[in-house]
DNA sequence: GTCTATATTAGGATAGAC
DNA sequence: GTCTATCCTAATATAGAC
């Protein structure tokens, strides 16, 4: 859809956000030129300064983004009560949203080494905080005798490993629905922290 | 180590490659350009097609190269007889590799975007073997009776992100040496499959 | 707010001297 | 086999017209 004139201030910032998410994904960072992204949104390049400082701001706000909106959808989320339970739900949140989210998932650990030190920064904590929430079920699990894994940290790297891998096969209209998708998921992490 | 001139053709060649091969995992193909490279080496960007005809070549050569020593220290590697015996020789054997290897692991999943596309279709499938050997182990476990997961195919995707996250996480010198890490891995991944 | 035009820098790759 | 020098292309970012 090309155009050719105008001011669209309302859309256009949006939309180059949406665009960068999706190069971004799919050919890296520093492979994604700023005309590429002016290009899809339908704007010559020097238009997308008027929303975004320089490309690093661009890539970090994504990211930043991201990691607030499911760090937000998780405290929306979360139940409490029962270990084992708050850990089916954390299971079925996390698989729910990769699947929902591929390519900011993708990106927010792929372009981590492509944002500068300060930025690398933010982002690292608030993935540290997401990645505590799970190791801190886990040790309520453990405590109350709900489940049993040799060291609740890596633990929590190995169950984030495994359910984030569902993006390396998972692709919209195959033949599993994504309740039938995180049902398996949670039937192997069950098992994997001794909740069987 | 800076150098003037003269011929080493005997030792170039590979450290082109190592240099290219830390460079990628730390800063992305895209990122990293063959003047870097170069420098690392201590040549000018010239020499470096002395022995590669273009950049992308030199990823190709990197990724296909991993993949083919990760197939061949399978098949040396590999245990015949009871699946479940298989199995734990296979999470071993990975771990082990992924501990070893880090960058060349890596990269062989981070950089398969910016491979164009012949190389591309050969590298996958090249990993579509790999994770073939883990699913074939899994169907046997699974007709002896030894072990029980919900499907085949996606057991062997999300045990194969669960060990391979021990990247994400795992420092030389940490606190575990790499057997202790295997073998908090093996625990995870056997109670997974049922196998507990 | 967007366009066109451009300053400036850097990239991949090659040619020819040594 | 490596160096220096360079061609050519493309990148980020900015300036000024509309």
């Amino acid at each position: 859809m090309a155009r050719t004139a105008g001011s669209h201030s309302d859309i256009t910032g949006p939309r180059i956000r949406e665009a960068a998410l999706r190069l971004f994904a799919k050919h890296g960072y520093a492979a994604v030129s700023m005309r590429r992204i002016a290009s899809e949104v339908g704007v010559q390049a020097g238009a997308l300064y008027n929303y975004i400082p320089d490309k690093q701001a661009l890539l970090f706000s994504l990211l930043k983004g991201h990691m607030d909106e499911l760090l937000e959808a998780w405290d929306e989320t979360a139940p409490g009560g029962d270990p084992l339970a708050r850990l089916e739900a954390f299971v079925r949140f996390h698989i729910r949203f990769t699947l929902r989210r591929p390519e900011s998932i993708f990106i927010s650990y792929m372009e981590l080494r492509n944002l500068e030190p300060e930025n690398f920064i933010q982002i690292e904590a608030l993935r540290g905080r997401y990645e505590a929430v799970l190791e801190q079920i886990l040790r309520d699990g453990q405590a109350a005798g709900n489940l049993s894994v040799p060291d609740t940290r890596i633990a929590a790297f190995a169950l984030i490993g495994m359910l984030t891998g569902v993006n390396t096969w998972y692709r919209e209209g195959g033949r599993l629905s994504e309740d039938e998708v995180a049902a398996l998921y949670w039937d192997m992490a069950r098992k994997a922290v001794g909740a069987g």
